[in-house]
DNA sequence: CTGATTGCAAAGAATTTGCACTGCT
DNA sequence: AGCAGTGCAAATTCTTTGCAATCAG
């Protein structure tokens, strides 16, 4: 129920910018803080109802929309491991790697300095002023790798 | 009119593996492997009517799936520039990042020997058989940024 | 010949929009 | 009080599916 003690209260942060807090805008913020796994708009939707019974879906995608304008969330694929829908979370300080195992359909976390230094690389070489990236590498996790040598798929 | 040089002949090898090669198919491969932009699946629909004018949309998205899962094709966002649509292209050899500026649209390609050490590092430290990656960076490209800058936005 | 592939039409999933009403600051 | 934000319902966009007819090998 409490956020994460890593995690920012992005709520007076945004207040502090002038954003307006609505209980809706407030009830999807606080539970993409607090649930650790990767939420789509339905979810989201649904999580949000049990504080704001009345929340409608064109509220929660207006304010992920807004959330994202503000570079406050980060939107994924995941690889489209379960049709086309997009995940959110709260941007963190690394950004980190999303491998999607497409056997288990777990989701692991990486992170890495190659990829910052990759990232450098591609401001400087490129002259590209990068706002956002993403990465994500689908495959099979260790332990289905294991599985998948055993039943000679691979 | 003629194919890249350094593409294969994707409809001889299809065949070779077996796969059953349609008019239908044959347009689309054509068309996915001689236009350099990246397609979404409307326009693939469109350029292979020129080729085969009774194709059905579900026969383009049923050939895509079917390259996707034979790995010849990868499958782009291109961070949602324009809409939810995906992209497709032929896997080349290396791999390689989009940059996708959020100003002009324009995508740029990038590769970097830093990316594939990044992915020997992901197999090798978390145990992940990789079969798949896309690394897209949303942001402004060199004369966006420029222009940025002129006009005091960043 | 025969199962794989296709076109068609309809359904489905995710997201967006127009508009009158509500409520934050 | 004023205007940004909301709910509702309908629309849009992209993709998938069921089925009878067709065709590649």
């Amino acid at each position: 129920m409490s956020p994460s003690l890593e995690r920012r209260d992005l709520v007076h942060e945004l207040r502090a910018k002038g954003i307006r807090i609505t209980p809706q805008r407030r009830a999807v913020i606080e539970v993409i803080q607090e649930v650790r796994e990767h939420l789509d708009a339905g979810s989201l939707l649904e999580l949000a109802r049990k504080r704001h019974p009345r929340i409608d879906r064109a509220t929660i995608y207006r304010t992920i929309d807004l959330l994202k304008k503000l570079r406050v969330v980060d939107e994924l694929d995941l690889m489209h491991l379960e049709g086309e829908k997009h995940f959110y979370e709260v941007k963190t300080v690394r950004e980190h790697i999303h491998l999607a195992c497409f056997r288990c359909g777990r989701i692991e976390e990486f992170s890495s300095s190659l990829f910052e230094q990759l990232k450098s690389e591609i401001s400087r070489e490129a002259g590209f002023h990068i706002r956002v990236t993403r990465l994500e590498v689908g495959g099979s996790c260790q332990a289905c790798a294991e599985k998948d040598v055993q039943e000679g798929n691979r």
